[in-house]
DNA sequence: TAGATTGTTAATCGATTAACAATC
DNA sequence: TAGATTGTTAATCGATTAACAATC
């Protein structure tokens, strides 16, 4: 990992890398080049290794790379390699589904706690979790130095309760409301937006 | 609407314009500049006139564009001045999220249909909608001529049911299966993972 | 009119690809 | 060794930005 800085378009591209590598270990297969590895991800063989090659020499000739060794340097670089503590504000139908998510196991995330401001919601309990009421967000967030959100509440409240994670010390928000956040620029936000992600599609219809 | 190829790179950021032109509109806003729509987006005013100029004069020197007259364009452009029909995958957590999300409506998408080939939930009521055996997915998805389709099944299902939705017709797939579908060219496919999204955000903490 | 803002051009910047020596 | 595949360089391609004439 040298000390220049990697473009965004590239970090953004090894989850995706990292994504594909766990599914080959999973079924057993335990090198791979970036021939292979970009077939299956869409991407093509310079540009993987173009990629990979930012943050040290991870392959060999001849043989290309080592599923298990390229896993590890990944998530060391994305920072993976541990379990980050997540918090789910908004409890509603899509709350429910990233709180139940089997998916973030063993990707370095795990939700430990989930906050509402809806007072019928407030003590309902979603898996292992009781929801909080969002009047204690802050304290909360800070007490656990939690880092990363996700945010599932309506549109109309996104910017409001963005506004209180940032002040409990969040960094990273994953924001499923339909809204265009206004954050400091040390803050990370990435939108999900399924009626967005459509619209990209359509146009080619 | 010119004749020369529109890169995929600003037909993306289309649908991030029209969220927030819509938001403005609901507002009562009535006038915006590309500066003013570029700090609510967080792009520059250069590259939102040089986006909105690909298909054609749509503001005023002098007073920027019409909120109205520009939604109207963009949803043109995007063929969201229309109402598509959407196939749901999964009946799981995430499709039930998505069969009650209300987000869709007035953003150009219907569910019109539910799928899962879980016997057990087969025949179960969500929302307006009966969930019905994919056994007479390809055959129902032809009959209706649904174009697009949202997939929130396992992972190790996602692709065979992917390549059983190109079969019947479908051109559009919003895949939230954490592993990249292969289709033909001429399909497109949008992938919503949201492990993937927080590790893009995680290497800057 | 004076001020504001577009649409567009040219310049800059950055990303991707092709090619190949190095080497496993 | 012979074949395969990396890491890297240089060339190409594409996207963004800055600047400004046109004009509302």
């Amino acid at each position: 990992m040298n000390a220049e800085k990697i473009p965004d378009i590239i970090i953004g591209r090894l989850p995706v890398y990292l994504r594909a590598l766990q599914r080959m270990a999973d079924n057993g297969i335990k090198t791979t080049s970036s021939q292979e590895l970009g077939e299956h991800v869409g991407i093509s063989a310079a540009q993987i290794r173009k990629d990979i090659s930012q943050f040290g020499e991870f392959g060999k000739q001849g043989t290309g790379y080592s599923i298990a060794y390229l896993l590890d340097k990944l998530r060391e670089i994305l920072k993976v390699d541990r379990i980050w503590d997540v918090a789910l504000v908004g409890a509603g139908d899509m709350g429910h589904a990233l709180a139940n998510y089997q998916g973030f196991q063993n990707r370095g995330f795990r939700i430990v706690a989930i906050f509402d401001n809806n007072q019928d919601k407030v003590g309902e309990k979603i898996g292992d979790f009781i929801v909080h009421d969002t009047e204690k967000m802050v304290e909360s967030i800070k007490a656990a130095n939690i880092k990363i959100a996700m945010l599932t509440v309506p549109a109309f409240a996104a910017q409001s309760v963005a506004d209180k994670l940032v002040q409990a010390g969040v960094r990273a928000i994953l924001n499923y409301a339909p809204i265009s956040l206004n954050v400091p620029n040390n803050v990370k936000v990435q939108h999900i937006d399924p009626a967005t992600h459509l619209q990209r599609m359509t146009y080619y219809l």
